[in-house]
DNA sequence: TTCGTCATGTAATGGGTTACATGATTAC
DNA sequence: GTAATCATGTAACCCATTACATGACGAA
């Protein structure tokens, strides 16, 4: 991950299903997330560090399962320690909320795709105003593309050029996928029961 | 920009066409990368200095007019400001070289961006060598995806889901994308003599 | 026994973001 | 005369990256 103060977002959602310890945390993230999140220890320790100070989640020493100590033995002086399971606190469920539904940081692609992983724990209209939020963005961007085309066409080499016309077909890509999120959205709200997912 | 170390490159590719000053610089990179791209002051001038430091560039002070001017008329060919143009050194011009041609960072998306920007420098093996090895980047993010995908499928919700299927289509339209260029390049590399672009 | 995975962290380094601070010039 | 744009930077704050360091456990 690149920007700053991504992490939160997405530990403290998960932690909210279930308490977990940071090595898992890590899998889950990469599962939910696909490919292209990587998490680095080094940022997901002192993450889990900065949230645990502020409140939000609290450690756990799990008692390690090993029940055999049959060839080991002996003289290991102690033997808790093991796994340290962190468990979402009120606070921590109060600090998700708080993150998930701000509408301020909802334009950029990477925090609009934490939040939408966890699109579930909010009401239709939010989901609503946060989708078209973005595709406001988006809409926008697009404009940007074409005054810059429209002003530097002659100026730019063909690999540039490719380079824009790509990343404008990819921006119109997302801007229709949203538009199908949005569709599903109020289909769900205005028509059939909701039907939560599978 | 998000990324550490990033505006070296294409702020070395511009002065290369032509010294500039900061600010200019700046609408540049904008013009060249699009929207999505913005540089910030506080990142843009301590690459400046950086790059100064290391002897990559050199800072030319642009006289000021001569302190008091007639208010309009006298200076009209005069545009002078202070401003503090740079330009490039013959250092900067072999960084600049070694920082495009290195394959090992060329596989991440933002980096390979700036790298097709200024393909123009480097000669069509490097560019199909680059162009391959991004490819098999997304090919192998792509395969990713699927074990993900088979491995957690039932486990995620419909919006984890559509978010993974959409960033798989995205990606399988930026290999599309970059096997038109492959193409672009084999042809221009065997067929006829280079059309050098528009 | 050794290798791969599980598991938890810390330290140094570097640089991006945001906000701040200033002043000149142009257009209305 | 005043607002917008041009123009150049600095500083504090935050945090991601990378490398480092350690150790248990299961299987071959």
């Amino acid at each position: 991950m690149k920007q700053p103060g991504m992490l939160e977002l997405p530990v403290l959602g998960l932690l909210k299903e279930r308490s977990m310890h940071g090595y898992e945390l890590r899998k889950q993230l990469s599962a939910m997330l696909g490919p292209f999140w990587q998490v680095s220890w080094g940022s997901l320790y002192p993450t889990l560090r900065r949230l645990a100070k502020a409140g939000a989640v609290e450690k756990l020493a799990e008692e390690k399962p090993s029940k055999r100590r049959a060839k080991t033995a002996s003289g290991s002086l102690n033997s808790g320690r093991r796994k340290t399971v962190y468990r979402l606190t009120a606070q921590g469920e109060a600090l998700f909320t708080e993150l998930l539904e701000e509408t301020a940081a909802a334009v950029d692609a990477d925090h609009f795709t934490l939040k939408l992983a966890f699109f579930r724990y909010l009401n239709p209209e939010t989901r609503l105003a946060l989708l078209e939020r973005r595709r406001a963005y988006l809409q926008e961007k697009l404009g940007q593309f074409k005054t810059n085309l429209r002003d530097y066409r002659e100026r730019i080499d063909s690999y540039t050029l490719s380079l824009q016309n790509h990343s404008m077909a990819a921006t119109q890509s997302d801007i229709e996928w949203i538009d199908e999120l949005i569709r599903a959205e109020r289909s769900i709200e205005g028509g059939a029961p909701n039907p939560s997912n599978a």
